[in-house]
Order: structure tokens, then C-alpha cells, then sequence
DNA sequence: GCTAAAATCGTACGAACGTTCGCATACTTC
DNA sequence: GAAGTATGCGAACGTTCGTACGATTTTAGC
């Protein structure tokens, strides 16, 4: 390993940090400076510039998230054991005590939402891919005879996805104990309904009308 | 209505916009100066500090929460029907096309989940108290005998939350347009079961250990 | 219409920001 | 060990940041 290269490191698991809490914008050069031990100028010239140093620190967050929640979750063969095994990782990830501030990536995701440029369409490809490797996963269930046929895999992701987000703003925001609790019992829900064959509509609907706030899309 | 209050007031609905694209920190005093015709020393004026402004910012956009979620859902009697009714609205809410940027308490939520301070606080008392709304209103729904006895209501919190969270996110940085359908069905499903009694839990169980992670917790 | 108060402005400050550049030191490679 | 390159530093640039203050204009009450 180059010096380069073992030093680029290092800034990097101080930048993830800082992102982490202080957001990709308020993370700054001299302040990573100054936690890294080095110059300003030093720790710019790894990067050239402070979008580079961002886009390097979202790819930095996306490998240790496939090292610690892709990789491990391919070991199981099913694709329900996979997707608990997803599940797992991913909460685990998305709280993990060494690093502070959650994870960069939906942070990121949220700080950058609606500022067009290249952090953002990085992060809308990524955030895109994973949830699309969770509908799949979920395919590979229903292939395989164990999540009903017709599931809406779509719908399961987006709940799927769901839990997840709520998981990471309970326990981050609320420091809620219980937020690991809830979130394991409402996946287990929703992997017992895919199993389910669709349960007839209770007769009691709404009063209130329902999508009308939707009525514009197609 | 005073002249002051009068600009202030156009102030801060610059400033919910400018906070939900760039963030509570990201909002710059010389910017919302500018975009509103004034004079920066004339804007700082009315707030004295840039943490009392972001205070400001977050009170308007709550004051406005209220008005466009919480009044609404009043008028329904069931406690269902105002659980359906708090959702809509807060779908609404959440992707108002006229204000870019999304939901500035939820984005600011993150902004700040690991930073100490009045703006984190007030946040966590401000989020603690809507997912608890959405508690009670289920109680309600227990005690009007719709929902089952003994459901486990702040369970129903965090799914209802976290329904809401998803859909902020698909259709934010995705762009999702089925995200409101998403969402809708996710809410019925998480209704019905609210309603039925305890489903039996299917006879597979899953390979993988559930809860080694949280195994530390209480 | 006068006057006290409120609102707004212009200017300035020190700090922090991202970035540049030339120079020194440390590495690699032969 | 010499040559050549990679790496890091220090100082400085121009810009923007939040904030302060006195002067000036505009509003509100009598």
C-alpha cells in the first residue's frame, strides 16, 4: 500500500465521521485538517477538490456498506434468509456505536435531495440500487415458492426500505431502545404477509377519501 | 398586523425554502437577504442570532405542520378516521410542490440528530410529540373498539412514522412517482392488521439469529 | 404634524471557508 | 546511494460567513 494511499485512508474514516454528523457540507477541509493532524493544503491536494473529497467519502461509506451488509448477506441461500440477513446488517450498519452520525449515505441522501449536481446523482444511484436489490431478493422469494405468487415486490421494498429509514430516525433522533424491537417485529410482519395468501379487505373503509391528493398522477 | 412582524413573516417563508434545500446550516443570512430585497444587517435585525433565526425557521414550519396536518384531522370523529386523516395530510405535507425542499423538520432531524444543542432539542420534543399524536390517536382507535385489544400501539406508531419516512424519501430523491401509492397501501395493510386479531405466526421460522445485535439492550 | 420607537441600511470586523502555489521533505525505484 | 516522483507544508488569495454599531429612514401613537 502506497503512503498515498494509507494516508488517503485515514482522512477518509475522519471524513466519514464528520459527515456523518456535520453533513457532506459541513464537513470542512480544515477542520479534517486539523483532526487528521495535517495541513490544509496537504489533506486538499489527496482530492484536488471539495466535491471530489464528498464523492470520495460516499464511495468510502458504499464499500463498507457492501463489506458490512451485502457481503455477509450472501452467505444465506434463500431469499427470505437473505433478506433477514439484509435486514440485520443494514440496522446494524445504520447504527453502529464507533461511528458516530448514522449513515452517511441516507444522510447524504436527504441532505442532497433537492440540489441537482453529482453528489446527488451519485447518491440517487445508489440508494436506487439498493432498494432494487431488496425487490429482487424479494423476486427470489417468490421464486422459490415461499413468498406468494402476485406479490407486489415493489411495494414489499418500499416497506422493507421503510422500516429501515424508521429504524435509523428512532434510534438516532429519539435514542429510542426500543427502536430495534419495533423495527424487527414489523419486518417479521410484513415477511409474514408476503407469505400469506391476500386476506380479503376488511368491510369497514374509510370514511375519508383516500388519494385524492393523488388524483393528478397517472 | 406591525410592519415587523409583517417582513418578518416574508423572511421566514423565504427561509423554510432555503432550509429545506440547503439545510438549517446551509441557509446563509447574506442569501436570504437577497432573495428577499433586504440588507443583511436589516434581516439579522429581526432575529439577533443566526441559532434564533433557524429557531424561527423551525417554528414557522411547525406552526405550519399544525395548521395543515393536525387542524384537518380534527374534524374526523373515529379514531381511525383521523389516523387516515393525519396521513393524508401529512403525505401532503411532506411533497407540497410549492415548497421545494421537503419537510424541513424532518430534514433538519437529521441535520442535527448528533448535534448538541437548542435546535436538537427542540426537534426531538417537537418529532416525539407527532409520533405520540399518532400513538394516542390508535389508543383511540383500542378504546373505540376498531382497533384490537391489546395492540401494541407505540408499535403502530413507529410503522405509521415510518410509512410517512419512506414515502419522504422515495419521492424525494427518487422522484418515485408510485410513492403515494406506496404508501396508501402500506397504511391499509398496517390498519387492517390493526384490526384483526393476532394473525398465528407461520410455521417457518427463520434460519438466521434475529437479535444477536440488540441482545445488549434491555 | 410632531415625536418616540421601530425598522432598515451601510460599513466594518474577525474568522472560516475552498483553493492556489512554490518549496521542502519523504518516499520509491533502479 | 542517486534520481525522480510523490507527498506534505506554510503562507497567502479572494470570498463568504455571522455579527456589531451608528446613522438614517419609516412607522405608529398622540
Amino acid at each position: 500500500m502506497n503512503k498515498g494511499a494509507q494516508t488517503q485512508a485515514t482522512i477518509l474514516n475522519h471524513a466519514v465521521a464528520m459527515a456523518g454528523v456535520h453533513g457532506l457540507d459541513g464537513m470542512s477541509i480544515a477542520r479534517l485538517a486539523r483532526a487528521t493532524g495535517m495541513s490544509k493544503s496537504g489533506l486538499f491536494g489527496h482530492f484536488g477538490s471539495k466535491v471530489a473529497l464528498q464523492r470520495a467519502v460516499l464511495e468510502a461509506a458504499a464499500k463498507e456498506f457492501v463489506r458490512r451488509v451485502l457481503i455477509p448477506a450472501q452467505q444465506e441461500r434463500t431469499g427470505e434468509a437473505r433478506l433477514r440477513a439484509l435486514f440485520h446488517h443494514w440496522l446494524q450498519w445504520l447504527y453502529a456505536e464507533e461511528r458516530p452520525g448514522g449513515c452517511p449515505l441516507v444522510s447524504a441522501s436527504i441532505e442532497f435531495a433537492d440540489r441537482p449536481g453529482e453528489v446527488h446523482d451519485y447518491l440517487v444511484d445508489q440508494q436506487e440500487a439498493w432498494v432494487d436489490r431488496i425487490r429482487r431478493m424479494s423476486q427470489k422469494a417468490v421464486a422459490e415458492g415461499n413468498f406468494r405468487e402476485g406479490l407486489d415486490t415493489r411495494q414489499f421494498a418500499f416497506e422493507f426500505h421503510s422500516i429501515g429509514l424508521g429504524f435509523n430516525f428512532a434510534r438516532r433522533l429519539f435514542s429510542d431502545s426500543k427502536a430495534l424491537t419495533h423495527a424487527n417485529t414489523a419486518l417479521d410482519q410484513l415477511i409474514d404477509a408476503a407469505k400469506r395468501s391476500r386476506q380479503p379487505r376488511l368491510a369497514t373503509r374509510p370514511a375519508l377519501p383516500q388519494r385524492v391528493y393523488g388524483a393528478h398522477e397517472g
